[in-house]
DNA sequence: GAACAAGATCACCATATAGCCACGTAGCGA
DNA sequence: TCGCTACGTGGCTATATGGTGATCTTGTTC
């Protein structure tokens, strides 16, 4: 084998890699996409119904879906008129979650920081 | 308690929360960004070496690694004329990690998918 | 076939941002 | 003080993309 590695991140990405790396996350970079797949966290939702609820308009919510669907996070299949929707790929939950939590705990770090005691 | 959870990742996010979370995703969105961050897993890096190691220019790399400052994800000292930056959020080797295992899951599963036996 | 409903796609505009150049700024040495 | 070095920043352009209304496609119903 060759020279151990320090950490299994510490292996260079190639420019395709970086360049892969960097689509999947830009699907998640959009409020409406996340809310998108927020939603279909509770389960199936068709198009009409994330229309609904997302409360973002028909065209704009089916054109986020696309860019969620050629990541490979959202699966489609066809149900008559309807289109039904659900998280294709788990790891979005996974991602979500991570960040979510990391986020909490630097809100609450600040929040500690910002504590102030007047002592008595 | 309240009823019990069907997932921690069940839950409705707000939408300041979704914009949180997007920024902190979008700062992921960018390959120089990741390649920066990439650069910075293997020990700190001067924003020079950087420069250097990148290929970008010195101007473009700057303003990357303020984007990564603004997310928390790197953080900087100054050491003479020179900038030292190191990753502040091991959040970053995870997300990295995990979502290069993906790919890779998915490209094997696609080139599986594409294996052609003549059968004699 | 006609009418209708659900989505996808197109055309368009507004905004965000990556990249680059020029310049500003802060330490260091002479 | 003068000049140099290492970065940060502002201005600029080109491109990408989000949002929206209009239109097209497909499947259902009568």
């Amino acid at each position: 084998m060759t020279l151990k590695k320090k950490s299994a991140a510490t292996k260079e990405l190639s420019p395709l890699a970086l360049d892969l790396l960097a689509a999947r996350f830009r699907a998640l970079s959009e409020p409406v996409r996340l809310r998108l797949l927020n939603l279909l966290m509770q389960g199936e939702r068709t198009v009409g119904q994330l229309v609904e609820a997302s409360g973002s308009g028909q065209a704009n919510v089916s054109k986020h879906l696309s860019v969620l669907r050629g990541a490979g996070m959202v699966g489609t299949r066809k149900q008559g008129l309807m289109t039904v929707c659900h998280i294709a790929d788990p790891i979005v939950n996974e991602l979500c979650e991570m960040m979510c939590a990391r986020l909490r705990e630097e809100m609450e770090g600040k929040a500690a920081a910002l504590a102030f005691d007047p002592g008595i």
